[in-house]
DNA sequence: AAAGTACTCAACCGCTCTGAA
DNA sequence: CTTCAGAGCGGTTGAGTACTT
């Protein structure tokens, strides 16, 4: 991604060329190749001293930070997270909870910040889904009758987020309860709490290993993060379904259900026969649970973006939630 | 083609932890 | 035991890019 140099000091206030005063925002090439020389002599280490001896106008901080995430070698850059990838990171996260650091040693080549970003922008992406096919619904698909004012559905979603702790998976729906204006589907929607605490998760452990350090110095650096690793095997979650308030015993979610991107490796197609009773039961799908099946217009786009494996636990689902499908 | 929106990612900040003096 | 500096971590920001309408 190319920015122009110095614009994240500008942006930021930070100062370039002024004497003794720290250079922030983005590195130029020269300054990654004073920092190489310095791990290459010193190790990744005394990232302070960089700077004491004039070498670079950066803090350590910055300089180790750009270390780890750009200049350390075998990282995995412009590299997007693969299928496998992600399903450790939700699964780590479901176990650790925001542990970047941590979880990143699980992975080869990523870095604490590559995974914090991918999470971030999986809540981002999750959020926005379980909001748009409601929307679409309202003007596409649905198209009259009992329209659910966007702005109920957004201040709705606005109280989730700002007002309700979460406390447990039951909770979600309760906060969102509350709107008086919403429709049942747009009560049933996940808070965004719960999306957060990694309450959408998988059941199964993973067969992870502990990545190995790629270098000797990159082992020290990071050292303590690894001795984490060889915590595993996890021990395996109970489900976690989620219940909505007012369907209850009805509609819920079995295991599973995880970030959209992985969908990229399924047609479509070959969801339809499964998906279909699928929707029957998951509320914030934007489907009406007691109106049959589902008719085949249902947003393509969405159920692309949606991960293949959700539907993988559909056999496994407990014998409660069996039967009320 | 333009405008709007979503996504990605680099880099900063503040806080906590850790180890040496 | 206390203090302090350096290192590490998680949260956040915002520019650039890609995609959609």
């Amino acid at each position: 991604m190319a920015r122009a140099p110095g614009g994240g000091a500008r942006r930021r206030g930070g100062r370039r060329d002024a004497g003794e005063a720290v250079r922030k925002g983005p590195w130029m090439a020269e300054e990654d190749a004073v920092l190489l020389e310095h791990v290459r002599v010193h190790g990744p280490r005394d990232w302070s001293s960089i700077r004491s001896k004039g070498a670079l106008q950066r803090t350590g901080k910055s300089c180790r930070l750009r270390w780890v995430n750009k200049l350390r070698p075998n990282l995995k850059t412009g590299c997007k997270f693969s299928a496998e990838e992600e399903r450790v990171v939700i699964e780590l996260q479901a176990q650790f909870g925001n542990k970047w650091a941590r979880i990143s040693t699980y992975l080869p080549g990523r870095t604490d910040n590559d995974v914090k970003n991918f999470w971030s922008t999986r809540q981002k992406r999750l959020a926005r889904l379980l909001r748009a096919p409601l929307r679409a619904r309202s003007s596409k698909i649905r198209n009259t009758n009992t329209k659910a004012p966007v702005s109920s559905v957004d201040s709705a979603m606005g109280s989730c987020q700002d007002h309700a702790p979460f406390v447990g998976s039951s909770s979600g729906g309760q906060c969102c309860q509350a709107a008086p204006l919403m429709e049942y589907q747009d009560a049933a929607r996940i808070s965004h709490d719960q999306i957060c605490s990694g309450f959408l998760s998988f059941e199964q452990p993973l067969p992870l290993q502990a990545a190995a350090p790629a270098s000797d110095a990159e082992a020290s650096s990071s050292n303590a993060a690894h001795q984490m690793a060889p915590e595993l095997p996890f021990y395996q979650h109970p489900y976690q379904l989620m219940d909505f308030p007012d369907m209850t015993g009805r509609c819920s979610i079995g295991p599973g259900f995880v970030g959209p991107s992985t969908m990229d490796y399924h047609p479509y197609e070959e969801l339809i026969p499964i998906v279909q009773p699928v929707l029957m039961t998951m509320p914030f799908f934007g489907i009406d649970c007691a109106r049959g099946p589902v008719k085949a217009e249902a947003r393509d786009d969405f159920f692309d973006d949606l991960p293949p494996d959700m539907f993988d636990s559909l056999d496994q689902l407990p014998p409660s939630t069996r039967n009320s499908l």
